[in-house]
DNA sequence: TTGTAAGCGTTATCAC
DNA sequence: GTGATAACGCTTACAA
C-alpha cells in the first residue's frame, strides 16, 4: 500500500529520477529479502522486463523497503537488501519524448537534432532523415513552452469577448482564430462576462501566460485606461470596437456612422418620432451618439422617454425595454436598436402587442446576423463585416507584435457598415432611397 | 539608419546584453567623435538620462560606430572612440520584471523572493512585506511559461468546437471558460471548422503548447481513434457529445434519447408521416438513430425520402433541405430537426410556402436556444442543459488531470435533455401529454 | 530564515 | 557538420 502511494511522486516537479524516465518499475512480490542485483536475475522479473522493452520503456527493478525510505530516490540510493512489500508491476505514465531522447536514440547531440528537425542546411541529409525518422517513431512533439522561454514569444494571443451570446462576436472569434492559426498562433480566450473585474482578471491571466498580444472587445468603451497602460508598456493591443482617439490601435465598425445611417434611414422613411434601444449602463455609446446626431441633424427632438437602456443583450431584454418606451403617451413609430438581437426582441414585442411591422412600427437593427434576414419580418440592419474585421485586426496585431524597437503610433481603422434595407423598416422595401442601401432579395 | 536596424536585435533570443536590460540607449547625434566617458558628461545626454531614470530605466550611453560592429554587445565591448551615426534616443521595450529583479532591488536571493511571493511561512513577515511591495512597484507578473516548464503543467486546457455559429456550443464555451478560470486554468480555443484535418491540426497545436487536457466537440462522432490514442498516452480528454462506449470520457447530452423523445412526441400528437432534418455527412448520428428507433417503436416505416441531410448548420441549410424532403408525392406532416437552427429554417420554409405550423406541418427542434422560444411560432425542442454540461465536463477533466499514476477508466455521463413543448408541435400546447413536458408560458 | 545549485526542454553561440 | 555550453525564468532539494 505504502509503495503505491509513493509512486505518484515520480514525474512530479522537483523529483529527480534520471533513471526513472520512461521506465517501468517492477516491484516483485514474494521474492523474499535479497539484494537488488539478485532480483534482476530473477526469471519472472526478466520476462516482464523484456515485454516492457518492446514498449520502449526502460526497465527499472525495484523493491521498496516499507518504512525506511520516503522517496523512490532515497530507496534506490540505498545499498542494503530490500524487503518486497507490494505485488505486481506499476506502469509509469510514459513521458513525452524530448530532443534529448531522439539524440540518445540516434547517437547525435541534442543540438544537432534540434537543427535537423528544423530543417537546417548545416545538417547532412543523412543525419536529417535519420533524426526525422526517430522523431516520428518516438511521437515527438516539440515543447513550445520551452521554446517560448528562450524565444521570449509564446506564439499565442489573447482574445477577450465581453459577451459570447452575441453571434457577431462569436463569428468574429471564429474568423480571428482561423486567421491566427494560419499564421501559427494559438488563441487564449476569455469572456469578461459583464464584469469589469473579470476583464482585468483575464488580462492579468493572459499576461502571466505571456501572450504576445491582445485582441479585445472591451466591456466598457469608455474605460480603456488599463489597456492604454498595457500599450505604454509596449504590449500590443488591438481594440475590436470602433472608438475614436482611444490612444490604442483600433479595428472596428464605425458605430457612430452606422447608428447615424440607420436612424437617418428611419427619418427618410418619414418617421418623426424615433425611439432607440441601446446599452447605456456604462455611460454613453457611439451608437447612442450616432442616433442622437441623426435626430438633431433632422431637427427632431431627443426624448429620453423613448430611449430605452437594455441591461442585457438578449431577445428578452429587448422585449422588456420596448415595454418601457412604448407605454408612454406619445410612443415612437420607429425604433433604432443597437443590435439585431434587441431588434428581434422589438419584433417579438410588436407581435405580442399586435402591431404590424413596419406599418405601425418600423424597426431597424445593427449587425446583420443570420437570423435578421430570416425573422418573421426580415430586419433592416447595418451590416457588420466580420470577415474584414477579423482579417484587418489580426493583420494589425501581428504588425504590432513584429514591430521591432517599440510599438508604432496607434492607428484607428474604422470599417464602414452598410445599410441593409429589408421589410422591417420600409413600407416599400424596393423603394429604399438612402445611402445606397443593399436590397436583400431573399427576404420576399 | 544602420544603427536603427541593429537595435531590434536587442531583446531577441540568444542576444546577450546583461547591461542592456531595462535600459535606454542614448545615441547622440552630432556630438562628434569622442570617447564614451566624455559622452556621458555631455549635458544633453545627462538631462535625458535623468528623465529616463524617472521611468525606472537604467541609462546606457552608447554611440554606434557604423560599420565595425554587428551587434550592440560587440559595440559596447569595444574600447575605441565612437562615431555617432544616429540622431536622438531610442527607447528599448522595457522588459518584464523577473524574480531576479525583485531580488536585486530588495537584496534577497531569488529563491527567497519566490517563496515570499507565494506566501511561504519559511520567510519572515518583514521580508515578505518588503518583497511584496517591491514586486508591486516593479509591476511584477509571474512568468507562467517558466513555471510550466518546471512544474510540467501549463494550467491551460484546450477547447475544440466543431462549429462556433451554433449558440449551444458558444454558450457551452462560455460556461466552460468561466468554470475553468475559477480554478485557475486558461483556455486555448480552436474551431475545427468543418474539416477533420483542422481538428487534427488543432490537437497537434494544443499538444505542442502542452495543454493539460482537452475538451472537444468532435467533428465526426464516429472518428475518435485519434482521441483514443491520446488517452492511451495518458492525455486527459473529455468528449462533450453523448456518444456511447467510445473508450473515452464523455459528458454530453444523450442525443439518442433526446431524438427519440422528440420523435415520440410527434407520434403522440397523431402524426404518422414524420420527416427529419439531420447532419449525416459523416455517417449516422445518435440523433438520427433515436429518430429511427422511435419510428420503429411506433410501427411506422422509415422512409429515406423524407430524411434530409443538411450539409451546413444554418437557417439557410434548413430551408434548402426542407425543399428536398417536401416536394415528394407524400410529404411529411411533421419534422424532427436535429437542431433548433435547422428547425428555424424549417419554420421559415413553412412561412415561405404558406403552411401553417403546427396545423399543416409540426416542427420540433433540438437544443432550446434563446431564439427557439421567441420564433414566429415558438419552437418545441429538447432542452440542452449547457450549465450542467459545462460544470460536469470541467469537473471530470480536472479529475483526469489530477489523477495520479495514470488515468482512471473512462466514464460516460449522459445528461438528459428535457422535452419542451411549445406551439410548433402541439395543436393544443397546453394539452402536451408526453414525457412530463415543460410548458413554456412565455410563448403566448 | 536564507542562500546555493541543479534542472525543466529548447535555442543560439562558438569552438572543433 | 557536429557537439559543448550557456542562457530563458522559475521551483525544488539541500546546505548553511
Amino acid at each position: 500500500m505504502r509503495a503505491v502511494s509513493l509512486v505518484p511522486a515520480w514525474g512530479k516537479a522537483g523529483c529527480r529520477r534520471p533513471a526513472g524516465r520512461n521506465s517501468l518499475a517492477v516491484i516483485p512480490s514474494s521474492l523474499g529479502s535479497r539484494p537488488l542485483e539478485r532480483l534482476c536475475r530473477c526469471s519472472a522479473v526478466q520476462a516482464c522486463s523484456s515485454v516492457i522493452t518492446q514498449y520502449r520503456y526502460y526497465t527499472l527493478i525495484a523493491s521498496i523497503f516499507c518504512f525506511e525510505y520516503e522517496t523512490f530516490d532515497a530507496c534506490s540510493r540505498s545499498a542494503g537488501p530490500f524487503s518486497p512489500i507490494c505485488a505486481g508491476t506499476l506502469l509509469m505514465a510514459r513521458q513525452k519524448a524530448r530532443l534529448k531522447d531522439i539524440a540518445a536514440k540516434t547517437g547525435y547531440g541534442t543540438n544537432t537534432v534540434s537543427l535537423a528537425l528544423r530543417g537546417s542546411t548545416r545538417i547532412s541529409a543523412a543525419a536529417r532523415d535519420l533524426i526525422r525518422k526517430a522523431a516520428l517513431e518516438l511521437d515527438y512533439v516539440p515543447n513550445n513552452i520551452a521554446k517560448s522561454l528562450v524565444s521570449r514569444r509564446s506564439n499565442t494571443v489573447g482574445l477577450i469577448l465581453h459577451e459570447i451570446t452575441n453571434p457577431i462576436l462569436t463569428s468574429a472569434a471564429k474568423e480571428i482564430q482561423l486567421a491566427l492559426a494560419s499564421r501559427g498562433y494559438g488563441v487564449l480566450f476569455a469572456t469578461s462576462n459583464g464584469s469589469f473585474d473579470e476583464e482585468l482578471h483575464a488580462i492579468e491571466m493572459f499576461r502571466s501566460r505571456m501572450v504576445d498580444g491582445l485582441l479585445i472587445y472591451p466591456l466598457v468603451h469608455s474605460r480603456l485606461d488599463h489597456l492604454r497602460r498595457l500599450r505604454e508598456q509596449n504590449f500590443p493591443v488591438v481594440l475590436l470596437v470602433g472608438v475614436q482617439d482611444s490612444g490604442i490601435d483600433v479595428v472596428g465598425i464605425d458605430e457612430f456612422v452606422g447608428a447615424h445611417d440607420a436612424t437617418r434611414h428611419l427619418v427618410d422613411q418619414g418617421h418623426r418620432r424615433i425611439g432607440a434601444l441601446v446599452m447605456l449602463q456604462y455611460g454613453t455609446s457611439q451608437k447612442h451618439d450616432g442616433y442622437v446626431a441623426a435626430l438633431e441633424a433632422a431637427g427632431l427632438p431627443v426624448d429620453p422617454q423613448i430611449i430605452g437602456s437594455c441591461l442585457n443583450h438578449s431577445i428578452e431584454g429587448g422585449i422588456q425595454t420596448m415595454d418601457s418606451i412604448m407605454h408612454g403617451p406619445d410612443p415612437p413609430t420607429a425604433v433604432f436598436c443597437s443590435s439585431d438581437i434587441l431588434a428581434l426582441g422589438a419584433l417579438r414585442w410588436a407581435r405580442i402587442h399586435r402591431r404590424t411591422v413596419p406599418a405601425e412600427l418600423a424597426i431597424i437593427g445593427f449587425d446583420d446576423i443570420e437570423s435578421a434576414s430570416h425573422a418573421v419580418t426580415p430586419l433592416s440592419t447595418i451590416n457588420n463585416n466580420v470577415d474584414e474585421l477579423a482579417r484587418r485586426s489580426v493583420a494589425r496585431l501581428l504588425e504590432l507584435i513584429d514591430a521591432e524597437g517599440g510599438l508604432p503610433p496607434p492607428r484607428t481603422s474604422l470599417l464602414h457598415g452598410d445599410l441593409v434595407v429589408r421589410e422591417s423598416s420600409a413600407t416599400d422595401a424596393a423603394a429604399g432611397s438612402t445611402a445606397t442601401p443593399t436590397i436583400d432579395t431573399r427576404s420576399s
